[in-house]
DNA sequence: ATTATATTCTACACAATGTAGAAATTGCAA
DNA sequence: TTGCAATTTCTACATTGTGTAGAATATAAT
């Protein structure tokens, strides 16, 4: 009965906001800092321009519970909110759910385009990309299969 | 003042649906088979099950040309709608554009993730990455500038 | 028991998408 | 040229996701 991580994608926006609104960004980057907090610490952790009332607070983390963004429980008259996932975990779950589903779509492109933005933005990434791609060939012709589950870089 | 395309991806549905709504995606795929077509068109051309009413593909046809999906003409009373891109260059801008965001959030993980896919999905490509990215790789070091256009595979 | 704190409930706004009726327009045929 | 059938325009509602927040209620600590 856990709840499923849910999230949509706006390529048109920046950065994590991608993936989160601009309030749920501003919560989860509050709770990644202190690991866990009521919706006091959320409030005077929003930044300034950020700011929202309280239970406009509240509803959001509950949404984000529901949507298997936080985790919460309850201590005293409070609930402390927990982010399900760490910030890297988080950023690989949505990576790898991103990457599969622009890959079924159309592969070739992505890879073309992948390939594109790797040789622009980071070039130095390109040996390492070649020996990945080496090390999985190896793997593939030794007949061994590959566990699928992201590994250290 | 030409439309900007727009969209949204839903890495939790299937296939072009990701990036279309169900009815835009019959749209799309029946104009896709016909170069251009009335309403009428499209209706007729709507597989069974997914039927509308005359008013319903009006206004998603309309949205869809605001949204840069489509474009229209009026020929005789009616408006013949286009599509702007053909599917080719579709998936390919909408393949670049998630590839950059993606990148754009975590490039080491997008990395992995997309060799994952690879070698478990599609692992014959492997050879011919390896080769792209060797080429690129000679470009870098000969100081040539990437296009940052799409080339053919 | 009072009070400050926190939650719950409800509701509104906006964007994207699906849906479609009613009214208005328009082009062609008789 | 007029009348009708085809087409568009206008309007409006539903659902989902997100932001917003007031009012009412519950609760814990003093």
């Amino acid at each position: 009965m856990s709840k499923q991580l849910k999230f949509n994608f706006n390529p048109f926006k920046e950065g994590i906001n991608q993936v989160l609104g601009t309030l749920e960004k501003e919560i989860m980057e509050a709770l990644w800092n202190r690991e866990e907090g009521s919706v006091k610490d959320v409030l005077d952790a929003l930044p300034p321009g950020k700011e929202a009332s309280y239970s406009t607070v509240i509803t959001v983390t509950n949404r984000m519970a529901t949507k298997g963004l936080l985790t919460k429980r309850k201590v005293g008259k409070a609930y402390l909110y927990k982010p399900a996932y760490t910030k890297e975990q988080f950023l690989e779950l949505v990576s790898k759910k991103i990457v599969e589903g622009v890959s079924g779509i159309s592969f070739d492109s992505a890879l073309v385009h992948f390939v594109d933005y790797m040789a622009k933005v980071e070039p130095e990434k390109m040996d390492y990309f070649s020996q990945l791609i080496e090390s999985r060939r190896k793997q593939q012709s030794s007949g061994a299969k590959p566990t699928g589950k992201a590994r250290k870089i």
